[in-house]
DNA sequence: CAGAGACGATACAGACCTGTCTGTTCGAGA
DNA sequence: TCTCGAACAGACAGGTCTGTATCGTCTCTG
């Protein structure tokens, strides 16, 4: 037993290289939390999952609240990185790069593990608006209204701010129907319904002109 | 103490007509899960605040499953009524009628009391599919579907079906945004884009004549 | 007036939750 | 070799949850 602990902490160097103690109650806790979510997890789960110690969980985060915000936190890390990694991958035209974040998110939306938005679920699981998981959450959201902006700021469109917001409406509602519809849901035509309001103010744009 | 429950039996058909002891208990339940959560208020909690015995609770619903369903069912049927009664009061043009239920749900979604979309809340909380309650609220959300298209296809847009998606996609992002971002939301702009996108279908179709 | 049933009050079982505490093992560095 | 900290193992406290069981009271109906 002890021969086998001493093998893993040896070998997980070849395997999962240099997975700390902390990234393994992580990385545990995240999935778990999507899964089934939060509330219906308790600490007592995420240690026997991740094969460690309930007093390394508290060693690591000083509270279950700490452990969500830090879960919460490397979902978005993630999400980021997802969102850097296409638009490296997109071309120059303002609009393909924006169609190409639109497929992206499409493509999370429609994956065979997609159980909601974190953010969202955690703001309809935690009532209090004070809760900090929330607040990390709200944080997100916004910063995913920044990233929005800035595509739509290359678009040259009169009134940015409106479509803005009309595209994170959108970005929202795809989030959600993907969750309640499953498959075949209205989030499919994301893109296409993007571009009818992109259209939509570009029209307008020369109309004025 | 007996004089006073019988004094409140006798006396509630005037206060609160014939509110029988089943309705007592639903509207509390309804209060509560949707302030708090429903993962988060016990049945204690709801016989507590109701006045009623736990006895009765489990008369008039054999689990909490069961009265999470009714709470569920009945905020549907107020939604409904919601919509038939802005439905009435709406002209004839198809246009405004559309316009009209869309403001209405601007409106509710920035009411004071707001806190996230009942069925969709549900949703997040259960992370099971399969749950009694996930199946109410799809059915219900199917049912918002429904009531779109048939809005929609008064519009005589050459594409209602898309046309029927996407405002649903605006509609439950409108929803979660509002939950999320409270106040100053992308929602606010709920009508406009559900104009722009109509007037998109509708140059659509103009051009193909 | 007598019986039936709805209701209130409350104790209880059994499970689960978060967080703490004690004691042990093991490896790395002084 | 000795020491110290990280990790493991598991018991425990104190609270919450759902659902059941018990018992007494009220009200209506025949």
């Amino acid at each position: 037993m002890s021969k086998s602990a001493k093998a893993r902490s040896t070998e997980a160097v070849a395997s999962a290289p240099t997975e700390t103690v902390r990234d393994r109650i992580l990385n545990t806790a995240r999935d778990l939390f999507y899964r089934h979510g939060i509330n219906s997890v308790g600490v007592d789960t995420v240690v026997a999952q991740s094969g460690v110690a309930k007093t390394s969980l508290y060693r690591w985060f000083p509270s279950k609240d700490a452990l969500i915000v830090a879960v919460l936190e490397k979902e978005a890390e993630d999400r980021w990185a997802g969102w850097d990694y296409t638009a490296a991958r997109s071309g120059t035209d303002p609009r393909e790069r924006l169609r190409a974040q639109l497929a992206g998110i499409v493509k999370f939306v429609t994956g065979p593990k997609y159980r909601g938005c974190p953010f969202m679920n955690v703001t309809a699981e935690f009532a209090d608006a004070q809760h900090p998981a929330r607040q990390v959450a709200r944080e997100i959201m916004e910063e995913l209204r920044r990233r929005v902006r800035a595509l739509v700021n290359d678009l040259n469109v009169p009134d940015p701010q409106t479509l803005t917001e009309q595209l994170v409406m959108l970005i929202d509602g795809a989030f959600s129907s993907a969750q309640v519809f499953g498959k075949e849901g209205p989030h499919l035509l994301l893109v296409a319904a993007a571009d009818a309001l992109v259209d939509a103010q570009l029209v307008k744009g020369r109309e004025a002109r």
